[in-house]
This record gives structure tokens, C-alpha cells and sequence, in this order.
DNA sequence: CGCGCCATGTAAGCAGTTACATGATTCC
DNA sequence: GGAATCATGTAACTGCTTACATGGCGCG
């Protein structure tokens, strides 16, 4: 259920398109939510048939025709009283990485090493992905905070994530 | 499939019951992957099945029968394969706070403080199960090395969390 | 001429959650 | 007497992923 609420917040800034919201799930969501495009508008037309959204058929010349969705007033209700009335449901977090740190004293320094320096490749590009994406952000008017305040927070898990991987490579390399 | 590659992690320290299992899962792996009971059990006897693990059946008489798995030949062979050549899968979270997060510009104050100071109640909680969990774990002998990595990773996510947390309430109480 | 983007959808299968089920022992 | 711990399992359901499906436009 919180799949629907992630996306009634998403479409509580601004009416948007399923094909959009999939991007912002791509693009600034990774940190604390993700799906995919087949479960999205699956869950879109759910929510329509349940009347928390309802959309607009914008017929365009050369692209394809979409679907602008908008809150109704019981969706912007149910939104907020999601918000401040159902209890947290703890976070859970897949990080099959962190599975492999856990093996670690069975592999070799060389496979270690290795398996850092992907990861820290991979966390660098979505460092600098969430970065390019604070910098355009910022640069816009009428800025969201609650936007604001989540790229920050991705910002400071990369940061965490990386100086950890530094850490994990220095102490193997100490050691040796 | 990546369940199967953490309970074989897991098995692969020591011989271990399915019940023990999902005490670590609680304990010291929220930090980046959870299961329940129900699917443990039945991950495990698919694994057996496969020859990944076998058991061995401990009769005891006052509490109840249980099963301690270890890690078969293969069951090492193929950890270890998959720790070095299966790509990684990108990291998966779901947190609900955050998306809460997403929409503080439409609440008050009074609630996005009130939502703030149980998220905080929440991570402290956690960091200091984690913390306990260290101490514990360090005043033990031949202590593993991929369980204090995680462990330091826990406590780094918990502390990165928590500055963040506190950041956004000094950022709504300023401005007001 | 092929690839990527725009834009939407369905179907099948796998993963994960919640509920149901049992039963002895220990602690308050 | 009731709750928590030990210890395992199955069934039903919901959530999520992967694959299938379509088709025009712009770019190199």
C-alpha cells in the first residue's frame, strides 16, 4: 500500500504522467523507494478506480497520447491522513553488497578489492547523479522543500556509503 | 535468489538453526536485508533440496527438536561464485518516513515535528540495539571480520540518519 | 538503418507478508 | 494465569519483477 501514497505524493506537487513519475522514481526516489513501470500504472489505474486521482487524455500531434493525473479531494485527505495518522512501517533495505562484506574473510584481498571498487564506482555515479540533480533543482523557482530535503538526504547516504568503502579498503590494505 | 546467497553467508560462519537464523536477520542484517520466519523455513528446505546445505537433527528434551544446518561443498562452491562473479543487483529500499518527508510543505509544523521526533525515537532505538550488539560482539574471542564491518556500517547509517533528522527539525523551527 | 526516447499497457511468475497452527517451558 | 521464548512449519494473499507488446519520432 505504500507504492500508493508515494505516488499520490509524487502527483500532489504537480499533475504528472505515469511515463514521468517513472522517471522520478529513477532519478530521486532510489534512496527510499523504487518500482517499476508495469507496477506503477497498474497501481495508477487501482487508484483511479478508487477515486483518489483522476486523469486528463492530453492528445499530442508527433508523441503519444498520455495520461496527466491530478489528486482529487479524497486523495489529497487520504494522503495526509496517511501521513499523519498510519504508523511507520520499518524501513527495508536490500543491499546484496553488504551480503558480500559479510563473506569477506572467506575471499581474497585481490576479490575484495575488487568488489570495492565496483561498489564505490557504482556509489560515486549516484553521488554525482543526485548532485547534478540538487544543482538544476536548485536553480528553479518555487522550489519544493520536501524535494529539498531528500536530495540532501541521498547526498549524505552516498557520502556515508563511500567514506565507509574507504574505510572497509583501508583496513584490508593495512592488514594485508 | 539473493535470500538464498545471505542464509548461506550466514550458515557459512557456523553451523546454525533456521530459528537463530531469523534472530540475526532481526538483529544484525536490518541494515541491508530482512526476511520473516515463514520464508526462511522455506527457503532452507529448498536449499537443502538443491544440496547447498544439509542438517543434522538435534533431540533435546526440554525445549523442542531443532534442525542445525551447515554448508555443504557445493553450498561453499557456489557462495563464493556468486560473491565474485554474479554482477550486483542495485541496492533496494523502501522507507517510509522519507516519502512522508516528501510532503512536509503540506503539513504543519506541529506534525512534521511530531513525525520527526518518532522517526529519531525510532533510529536511537536502533543505533543503540546495534551498539549494544558491537560491545557484545568485540568482548568475544576469534570475532569475524565481515560482522564487524556491517556492524560499523549500521552504526555510520544510524548516525548519518539521525544528523539528517536533526537537521530537519532545526530547518522548520528556524524558519517557523 | 538502428538506437534511444516518448508513452502506455498486460501476463506470468517469483518474492515477500500475514495469518494459521502446535506445544512445552520459563518468568512475572 | 498470562506472556515471552524456543522451535518449526503451511496456506493464502499481496507485492514486485521480467517478459511480452505496440508504434511513431528524432538523432547520428
Amino acid at each position: 500500500m505504500s507504492l500508493r501514497y508515494a505516488l499520490l505524493g509524487i502527483i500532489s506537487k504537480k499533475p504528472i504522467t505515469g511515463y514521468d513519475v517513472v522517471r522520478i522514481f529513477k532519478q530521486q526516489m532510489i534512496y527510499f523507494w523504487n518500482s517499476t513501470h508495469s507496477q506503477i500504472y497498474t497501481e495508477l489505474h487501482k487508484m483511479e478506480n478508487d477515486n483518489l486521482i483522476e486523469h486528463e487524455l492530453v492528445i499530442q500531434g508527433t508523441s503519444p497520447n498520455k495520461k496527466v493525473y491530478s489528486l482529487t479531494d479524497s486523495g489529497k485527505k487520504d494522503l495526509i491522513r496517511w501521513a499523519i495518522e498510519e504508523p511507520l512501517k520499518t524501513t527495508k533495505i536490500k543491499d546484496e553488497f553488504l551480503i558480500k562484506a559479510t563473506i569477506f574473510p572467506i575471499l581474497t584481498v585481490n576479490e575484495i578489492n575488487k568488489l570495492l571498487d565496483e561498489v564505490i564506482e557504482r556509489e560515486e555515479k549516484i553521488l554525482s547523479m543526485t548532485k547534478d540533480w540538487k544543482e538544476h533543482f536548485s536553480s528553479q523557482e518555487g522550489q519544493d522543500v520536501g524535494t529539498m530535503l531528500t536530495v540532501e538526504y541521498g547526498i549524505r547516504y552516498s557520502e556515508m556509503y563511500l567514506e565507509w568503502c574507504k574505510w572497509a579498503k583501508q583496513y584490508f590494505n593495512e592488514i594485508k
